[in-house]
DNA sequence: CCGATGTTTTGATACGGAGCGAAACGTTCT
DNA sequence: AGAACGTTTCGCTCCGTATCAAAACATCGG
């Protein structure tokens, strides 16, 4: 939650060397998507053998920049949170920006909608995010994004039933920049939660691979009724 | 502008790597105020060497994470633009957010208001950001903001006079995550422009040590004129 | 209980790069 | 022109660590 300058020089440098080796930025980028993988399948990933991958995955670990799920005789990674996200996406930036100006990089689907980590992110998610605050849905504070009672009304209405957790609006959201659109979309547990709430529902669907997210005709005619408009970037 | 999917391994690592030396972390962390400094002054700040700084300031340079300004037999560094600042910024998510809950890291000053980079963030930023947009004086897209010809007269009228670029609307406004608000407010050129007009205007001034700025009495009572108001966490 | 599979630990090797001193280069001042 | 200063280049040493093979460990199947 600080800024940069309460990092002091040996913080900065740990997360960087973290991030310094070709095979660990590979892992890394590999889990981006929000998946779980065994050990096995990121040492392929990487192009290294388990040994050295396992030297590896314990040094992101430890970095706090990795999770562990243990099950059976496989071990689980993934990203620690989705902070780390966002951190790999802000570093994407400084080495493209001068390269080219164009609004970004990737296809056309992957610009409209994405995943983020776990949550919706693209045009589709930035658009959905100012729907939800100029519609007084979702009230912006210090503290993070909160979906109001009237909104958690609405969406249940639209058909989005969020099973275990009915109570969406006690999550906490938090914004979270989107680097191809340059704006904010709704990230945390709220995040995760409408977002897989949107899974369910078949307002989305994911690509057969990469991050992209495909909505659907049903989805885009619900969130339209929730205000949802795409610029005309998104529909060209 | 790309997502982190489409950064390779090598690139993640390039830039991990330039980060990766506490010597270099230091001198990015000392620049990221936005100032230039000579090579000299880097050295000292890093606790190195004049011989070794040079190597590091070589490689930074190459990288693409530093400018260079040549005066005389002085060589000014700063960083490469405002994309490397907020990269900087986002590194230090992860390291901290576990560790603590609390809203910012720093003194209330500092929260209050500071430099992101060039340009105006903390409560203060957040404010004037969301005051803009809500009044209709700037202009939110998927290209970034655009400030209204409504906003500039609105703020020439209330006393923000830009010298030589009298077109405030003609610049690009980006928006910036902030990370101790975690809500938007304006950078890119236009944000270094306007925060540079209060500078000028008295509006505010800069900290005698570190990156906060401190409002005056006549600039929060014209702020208020535009609509901004401070929330009760950054009346405490 | 034993072999197969997935993963980590150990030991050994090799490479990249961070550091400094000395020297070279360029600029400013007298 | 010569001296002083800021900066970079060169040559060298030394430490950290990435890598793999082999062995140890843990779990699952029969």
């Amino acid at each position: 939650m600080r800024d940069a300058t309460s990092l002091n020089r040996y913080q900065l440098a740990e997360v960087g060397a973290l991030l310094a080796e070709p095979a660990r930025a590979a892992m890394l980028l590999s889990l981006s998507d929000g998946t779980s993988r065994p050990a096995g399948e990121l040492a392929r990933a990487a192009g290294v053998g388990a040994a050295t991958a396992s030297a590896h995955l314990k040094r992101l670990l430890e970095g706090g920049l990795l999770a562990l799920h243990v099950q059976g005789r496989h071990r689980y990674y993934r990203l620690a949170d989705d902070d780390v996200a966002a951190m790999l996406e802000a570093m994407a930036m400084p080495r493209t920006s001068g390269a080219s100006l164009r609004p970004a990089g990737g296809g056309p689907a992957v610009r409209r909608a994405r995943t983020c980590y776990r949550h919706l992110a693209g045009q589709l998610g930035v658009a959905f995010c100012d729907a939800m605050l100029a519609r007084g849905y979702l009230h912006a504070a210090s503290e993070g994004l909160q979906l109001l009672p009237a909104g958690e009304e609405v969406l249940v209405e639209a058909g989005l039933a969020v099973e275990g957790v009915h109570q969406l609006s006690r999550l906490h959201g938090r914004g979270c920049l989107d680097w191809t659109e340059r704006r904010l979309h709704i990230g945390g547990p709220l995040g995760v939660a409408m977002t897989a709430a949107m899974l369910d529902a078949g307002w989305l669907r994911r690509a057969s691979q990469g991050r992209a997210l495909v909505p659907s005709a049903d989805g885009l005619r619900r969130l339209a009724g929730l205000g949802v408009r795409l610029g005309e970037a998104a529909l060209r």
